[in-house]
RNA sequence: GCCGCUUUAGCUCAGAGGUAGAGCAACGCUUUCGUAAAGCGUGGGUCAAGGGUUCGAAUCCCUUAAGCGGCUCCA
């Protein structure tokens, strides 16, 4: 059953329909989501069909606008379909309306879906004939058609799909008659390599959705609207945050004040756990010796996500007097012939120097060291977006050295830290994936014995955690198997926060040992994690959770204090100062508005507090305290509400 | 990196060969206000950057950069 599931999602094909859809968790990235997944998923749900066959209403009305188009998957997605074809015409959302029209007409004319089960040999012929994802007989052969039906075992029954003219290489299902689809919109164009390889052509992927009926369409139009409300690259602007800086460079973010606060407030938190589970915070610099990275093996299997080395001055000056090409300083620092640095890709190296700074004894095993490690990793331009994905980022690292012995009280611990973050926030609603080697072994280091220990020790951990998680080969890091924590954001997007990875290889390559209770070296393992995963992305994602409205304790600013006139501003910045010595975040509105006004300002930059003060307030000493949540509270005294407020934030309520 | 789209004031956007516009924000003045927008006024732009076509370019063409949607890759 896996076999089949991955040669058909090797293959991309219509085909893996049955199997992969319908797990909840499928989405515009399916193509790398399916890649190592084992389950096999048999159960498609009614839309997915309807959207399956929606896929292939596209798949005609394009036929019929550009007969010669080529295509070659159309699978259903999590908020709809898409299908991916080849087509000298460069389909732009002006085509849209036509498309959709002609879909339209196809919904109309209530084409039967028809199933056709058919030999391989005949199906072959008919690609040939480029009868495959096509209305007629072509000149041209259905290339990828062709190379789908090549790829499906041979045990596989081969089955088309027709509805009208359009005959199509699937495995269906689909709805009875297009006249089900009741409701159909196409979203965006994107463009997509063939079977998700970067060196086949590249094809337009049209995306679109559908639904049964016109009124469960606009709903979801309506959602995706409120969804891009809460985008963290448009909060994150509106509430000044974060900002990037052609300046400074993509990919680099810039932390404003108010992100600032809400980064410290996080690194608090954490600090507080980390101190309540025995880590140790270290500090390390964020470029280190090449040489380093090539013990880690970061220089050679990381290479693809690093900046290149940067040289010493002195040994630079003199490669540019001898006239040293770059090509040479390439081809030198490639065979070690000269040194220099690498901005740091990852914090382990480091943390294993500090390790084997001194000799350990297994008494004092599990070593923990933690770092708020920033990190520089070059990403490709196309990649970068947001605070998701960066080319500067801090995790919130660690890495535990511990005996074998101790593996799974460890792993225990780091999935409890992880699952407890996550849930202080809120933030439950996340798939767990084991990530596992991949068929590819040149992407790895270590020993395949070392790998089977790591990857059985994790999943028994998680096993013994009782949490619900899906194996996927080929998501390990290059050093070991890893448990990921992964979340979506506002567009669905799924992104990796939390880790917990198991390491067998770098102790051996950076031979670290300790002292056991026989008096022998021992080989400790290596556990990183990280919690939150990046701190920029961790904002981004808690910033989509909370729309921007942020609990009482990661608010940038807590409380604004909204003088009725300025005959009140002494005595708001008086009150502004006291809240402050309770190490609230607070500021008063100075601007000459009326209340009416200041309050529209401060909820529009969500503060959870505002105390507004007039003639009353300042001569009792009170303040008149609005919720953004609750509303009006009435008046209370200055130092009642100071307290309520540092009780909220010291149990960090959400 | 690849494919497509986008880039005009701090923000959101209009302008589509004839020399730069609006709303909000900012600043100033008036107003001194009781729980989601007081009134008036002022300043602000090498129309992303560079090159080209043209009598003339924000507008057409090319290159570069950044952003967006995907692909591949990843925290």
């Amino acid at each position: 059953m896996g076999s089949r599931k991955a040669a058909a999602n090797r293959v991309g094909s219509p085909l893996l329909f049955l199997s992969t859809v319908g797990t909840g968790h499928t989405h515009a990235r399916i193509g790398r989501e399916e890649k190592g997944r084992k389950k096999e998923r048999s159960i498609v749900t009614e839309l997915e069909t309807l959207r399956h066959s929606a896929a292939h209403i596209l798949a005609t009305a394009l036929l019929e606008i550009w007969p010669e188009a080529q295509l070659a998957a159309g699978p259903p997605v999590e908020n709809g379909f898409y299908y991916d074809v080849s087509l000298p015409h460069r389909i732009s959302p002006e085509d849209f309306p036509r498309i959709e029209e002609q879909m339209r007409e196809i919904v109309r004319a209530g084409q039967p879906f028809v199933c056709v089960p058919t030999s391989r040999q005949e199906a072959e012929k008919l690609a040939l004939r480029g009868r495959l994802g096509a209305l007629s007989e072509r000149p041209v052969p259905s290339e990828f058609k062709l190379d789908i039906l090549r790829g499906i075992p041979e045990e596989e029954a081969i089955t088309l799909y027709q509805n009208g003219e359009f005959l199509d290489l699937c495995a269906g299902p689909h709805v009875k008659s297009t006249a089900q689809v009741g409701a159909l919109r196409l979203t965006h164009v994107a463009s997509a390599y063939y079977r998700g390889d970067e060196n086949n052509p590249q094809l337009q992927r049209v995306y679109g959705t559908a639904f049964s009926t016109e009124r469960e369409l606009e709903e979801h139009m309506a959602r995706l609207e409120e969804a891009k409300k809460r985008d963290h690259r448009k909060l994150g602007r509106e509430l000044e945050l974060f900002c990037f800086d052609d300046a400074v460079g993509a990919g680099l973010p810039l932390w404003l004040p108010r992100g600032a606060a809400i980064r410290q407030e996080l690194q608090a938190f954490l600090g507080e756990l980390l101190t309540r589970q025995g880590y140790e915070t270290v500090f390390t610099p964020h470029i280190g010796e090449l040489g380093l990275y090539r013990t880690s093996g970061h220089f050679p299997f990381y290479r693809e996500s690093q900046y290149p080395p940067l040289p010493e001055p002195a040994e630079w000056a003199s490669l540019v007097q001898e006239g040293c090409g770059c090509g040479d300083y390439a081809d030198r620092v490639e065979k070690g012939l000269v040194g220099g640095y690498l901005l740091k890709p990852m914090n382990c190296p480091m943390h294993a120097r500090i390790f084997a700074s001194r000799p350990h004894s297994y008494r004092e095993l599990p070593v923990r060291l933690a770092e708020f490690g920033t990190v520089y990793r070059w990403e490709k331009s196309g990649e970068l977006g947001g605070m998701t994905r960066l080319r500067g980022f801090t995790q919130d690292d660690a890495h535990i050295f511990c005996s074998e012995s101790q593996i799974e009280a460890e792993v225990s611990g780091c999935l409890e830290l992880v699952q407890t973050v996550l849930a202080a926030l809120n933030l439950q609603d996340c798939r767990i994936r084991l990530g596992l080697r991949g068929p590819d072994s040149a992407k790895y280091i270590g020993e395949p014995s070392l790998w089977e220990k790591a990857e059985a020790a994790l999943a028994s951990a998680i096993r013994q955690a009782g949490l619900a998680f899906s194996e996927e080969a080929g998501e390990a890091a290059f050093y070991g198997p890893k448990i990921d924590f992964l979340v979506r954001d506002c567009l669905g997007r799924e992104w990796q926060l939390g880790t917990v990875q198991l390491d067998y290889n770098l102790p051996v390559r950076f031979g670290l040992t300790f002292i056991g209770a026989d008096n022998r070296e021992h080989r400790p393992v290596m556990i990183h994690r990280a919690p939150f995963g990046s701190l920029e992305r961790f904002l981004a994602i808690l910033i989509e959770h909370f729309g921007g409205d942020f609990p009482t304790w990661l608010a940038p600013e807590q409380v604004r204090i909204l003088p009725i006139s300025d005959q009140q501003l002494d005595y708001a910045r008086e009150a502004a100062a006291a809240l402050r010595q309770r190490r609230l975040r607070v500021s008063v509105e100075e601007k000459n508005e009326t209340l009416n006004a200041k309050i529209r300002i401060a909820e529009k930059q969500k503060i959870p507090y505002m105390a507004i003060v007039g003639k009353n307030e300042q001569s009792t000493r009170n303040l008149s305290v609005r919720s953004r949540r609750r509303g009006n509270l009435g008046a209370m005294i200055l130092t009642a509400f100071a307290d309520q407020v540092v009780d909220e934030v010291a149990r960090r309520s959400l």
